[in-house]
Parts: C-alpha cells; sequence; structure tokens
DNA sequence: GCCAACGTTGGC
DNA sequence: GCCAACGTTGGC
C-alpha cells in the first residue's frame, strides 16, 4: 500500500467540500501535469491513504486524510470543450489525462501546518517541503505518514 | 535536441 | 502583489 499528499487550493476544492459530497467521496480531476499523471495511472491503488492539504490559502497545511477509492482512470473533464480543464489532445479513446477518486476518511481536529511540518527533523525529506516544489501529488513514505497522523492525534 | 520565452504554482 | 522555481512550448 502507498502513501500520497494531494495539494489542493481550498478555493477550488476544500476538504469540506469533499465532506460534503455524496458518499464523501470526488473525482481528483483538472490534473495537468506529465509526472503527476504517471502516478495517478501507473501508482496510485485503490486502498492507497492520502492527506489532503491546503495550498495557496492563509494557513497552508495538511487538514486531513482520504483513501484512493478508485484507481486511475481517464480524466473526462479533458474531453469537454466548455471545461476549464478541457484538452484536445486527450480522447476517449486514447486519454492523456488520468484521475483517482478519493473518500474522506477523517478531517484533523487542527490542521498540520506547513510551518509546523518544517519543524520536525523527521519530516525534512518530504517532497513537499523542497524549495520549488510544484507538484500537486507527492508521495509520503509510512515513516512520515504515522508521524503526522500522530502530530493530529496529539493535538 | 537545445534553449529562451512564457505560463503556472505557491509561499510569503 | 511579488518573486523564485520549474514545466512546457516552439523556433531554430
Amino acid at each position: 500500500m502507498n502513501y500520497w499528499l494531494m495539494k489542493s487550493e481550498p478555493d477550488a476544492f476544500s476538504i469540506e467540500a469533499l465532506a460534503r459530497m455524496p458518499r464523501k467521496t470526488a473525482h481528483w480531476d483538472g490534473v495537468r501535469n506529465f509526472q503527476v499523471r504517471n502516478m495517478l495511472r501507473d501508482q496510485m491503488r485503490k486502498g492507497d491513504l492520502a492527506f489532503f492539504y491546503h495550498s495557496s490559502c492563509a494557513v497552508p497545511g495538511i487538514v486531513g486524510s482520504m483513501k484512493v477509492s478508485r484507481a486511475g482512470y481517464a480524466d473526462f473533464t479533458a474531453f469537454v470543450p466548455e471545461n476549464p480543464h478541457f484538452d484536445p489532445r486527450s480522447r476517449p479513446e486514447k486519454p492523456l489525462w488520468y484521475m483517482v477518486d478519493v473518500t474522506l476518511v477523517r478531517r484533523f481536529p487542527r490542521p498540520i501546518t506547513l510551518t509546523e511540518l518544517r519543524r520536525h527533523a523527521v519530516l525534512k525529506n518530504m517532497l513537499i517541503l523542497r524549495r520549488g516544489n510544484r507538484l500537486s501529488i507527492t508521495p509520503v513514505t509510512a515513516k512520515q505518514w504515522h508521524f503526522i497522523l500522530k502530530l493530529a492525534a496529539d493535538t
């Protein structure tokens, strides 16, 4: 089983919005970066776990956890001309872009902020903390995953 | 295949 | 709003 961290700007899609979805499940669509596409298509499996990270907001940080409830499949928003993520290079018979479904596991009692993540030496290799990191999905090690869960639990 | 220009991301 | 970092594009 794999662990991930998935970023979203809360103005676009927040953990609160995920909590309001039927069955607390949503498509993680709109990814238009090839490295992340490859993770969605080739590596993310049903049952994997992921942190939900709020970016580009007042307090960036991890706000909860999710599970991957459907492995990678074609991101159909790329086929819809009216969609802001439309990409004519992607066709239903040969999709260029992929998405997964995610289901909320739980919201943390408090956000584990970016500032707090930076304070812990154990987490210093997290990709999210690397300068200039722009990938919207990054792998997390089991050690990092459990350490952060503990931070959330010790609130 | 190189690389400059451009666009986007995201913290501050 | 600024700016550093980096991916993508397109001319050559």
